[in-house]
DNA sequence: AGGGTATACGTAACTACTTACATATATCCA
DNA sequence: TGGATATATGTAAGTAGTTACGTATACCCT
């Protein structure tokens, strides 16, 4: 036997739920005009919502049904027609157009009673047992969708999937070209590359290995999407550095990874003051290391490296 | 907080799961768009199948996604333009045209796997490990409509219901005008209605009940829906006569029920013979005249009481 | 009070299906 | 072997929904 869409698991399951639908529609509208009720299924909903909860505006009837108002607007247009719904106007408020249960209306649904107790036992029949799980499972399932919609549940499984496959690796002179690419990219967007960064960018070997610093890699598939340096400073201590993330894979907690690495360098090294320079203006990055444990100080004696630096932080440690 | 659809349980699971499909649809297209996919997701089941299955007819590739032939044939319209598919004729048969994965197809197919690690997670998320439960649940729930449609079975549940609701009861002078109007409309639609009959039919008290005779009758929801007799003869043997169910009510087991009310009686009344007359081209009924214990025997001497009857049969028990 | 913004409803156009029907080829059977 | 019947595909029109947009009323804020 070849493959059917049973094979591909919950993958397939919009479509299979749709299928499923419509055969149940079909059958509860074969059943309908088996039993000479004129209106189709799908007019019920809306029947029954104006019996229990009395007289309602259009857009109400819609969020209730979870359909958008043209619907309920063509549906009403229908059941005015048969005389099942009357309408009036909403005295508080005249854009509204309130549909209210007609007598015949209400006849109707009370001649629908052992119909429906027919179609509940169908649906019994075919989920052998199964419908009250399925009905607590579709709760579940409205809930979380209205929390959140599909398209979001599956960007945060990707944004998941992809911080678990990011991996913070060192730096080797083969990565170079991601390195200064990373770095200039970056300063280009928010800045741009001043004489100094030309310089250390280019030649990281000699401008931050060899003076004991450290540079970190984020590899996500084999590409390198961010990076972060730790750059010693005259005195001994150390600067961090260098932090880039490509935008597509911002969000991912790569800089967090990153920063974290870098910890754990600094402490190794037995360096007195991890520190670093930034720029008012980039506000999430500055979050960043203030809930990593940096914090304002005042900048000591001396000059800022770079022209854009007009913040300075220290590490307190995690 | 007023009714919503959640508080009609299973009466309103095709609009639910209409709601939950096309959710589903929209957030995987989504997704799709997100990352650069030009085709919907509408699209992937067919590649799917061509995939594994390899080239394939359109009525084929239509069973297998469940649906009907115009949406292979618009669907292969798209995916032959995007150039995922190619068209091919089938050697053995003119009227075919094949439908092929190309190699393009191929490749996109491979580059879905780690989105569908996604949408195959996010459905997770939403079912709240739910999902194994639910496609079992989907499995089984297809296989059954499959088998028996949907309104089938909701038709099945009404004669089960109705089955359940008619009541045997006795004879009542009330239910005079019933007891004619049935045997009337049998005797319209299979015979012509003779002299004898509407003597007796008019006046059953005096000709049925008087001679220690008795008349049944099946009520549903206090309608007279079905009614048969038994009628002592000269010689005080007991005939079954009078056998009618209206039409709507057929296949509902009511004269079967009827019968063996007419058994009871007779076996308490001690007669030593129950007899019937009736005509061979009534089969259904003869078929369950011989199923309840009836056998064809010579007609004793004496002529038929009426011209239809040209079938004689006793019982033997149950 | 009045001007901008939000909300309620209506309508038009589009999508993803369906059913119904037309046409060509295949198959079966006397 | 040819004529009836069945099957494969295509096409047109219908259905149940959607999005996008227009218009009128309500609401909010200074």
């Amino acid at each position: 036997m070849s493959s059917n869409l049973q094979t591909y698991g919950s993958l397939m399951l919009a479509s299979r739920l749709r299928r499923l639908s419509d055969q149940l529609y079909a059958g509860v509208d074969a059943s309908y005009v088996a039993a000479g009720v004129e209106l189709t299924s799908r007019c019920f909903p809306l029947l029954l919502l104006l019996r229990d909860n009395g007289p309602t505006a259009i857009t109400a009837l819609a969020a209730q049904i979870g359909q958008t108002h043209p619907v309920v607007v063509q549906l009403g247009r229908k059941l005015l027609d048969a005389g099942v719904v009357a309408e009036l106007p909403d005295a508080r408020d005249e854009r509204r157009r309130l549909l209210a249960l007609s007598e015949s209306g209400l006849a109707l649904l009370r001649n629908m009673a052992p119909l429906w107790d027919d179609v509940r036992a169908a649906v019994d029949a075919v989920f052998e047992q199964g419908t009250p799980q399925l009905m607590a499972s579709l709760d579940r399932a409205e809930a979380r969708l209205q929390a959140q919609g599909f398209g979001e549940t599956i960007a945060a499984c990707r944004r998941q999937r992809e911080r678990a496959a990011v991996e913070i690796i060192d730096y080797d002179a083969d990565y170079a070209a991601d390195f200064k690419r990373l770095n200039i990219a970056w300063l280009e967007r928010y800045f741009y590359v001043e004489a100094l960064d030309d310089k250390v960018l280019s030649d990281p070997q000699r401008s931050i290995l060899d003076d004991g610093g450290r540079i970190f890699l984020a590899r996500l598939d084999g590409k390198i999407v961010g990076t972060c340096a730790l750059i010693r400073a005259a005195d001994a201590s150390i600067e961090l550095s260098k932090m880039a993330v490509t935008p597509a894979c911002q969000g991912l907690g790569i800089a967090r990874r990153l920063i974290e690495r870098a910890f754990d360098a600094f402490e190794a090294s037995g360096a007195p003051l991890l520190f670093l320079e930034s720029n008012s203006k980039l506000q999430p990055a500055i979050r960043l290391y203030e809930s990593s444990g940096f914090t304002h100080v005042a900048r000591p004696a001396g000059e800022a490296h770079y022209q854009r630096a007009d913040v300075y932080m220290e590490w307190q440690g995690r």
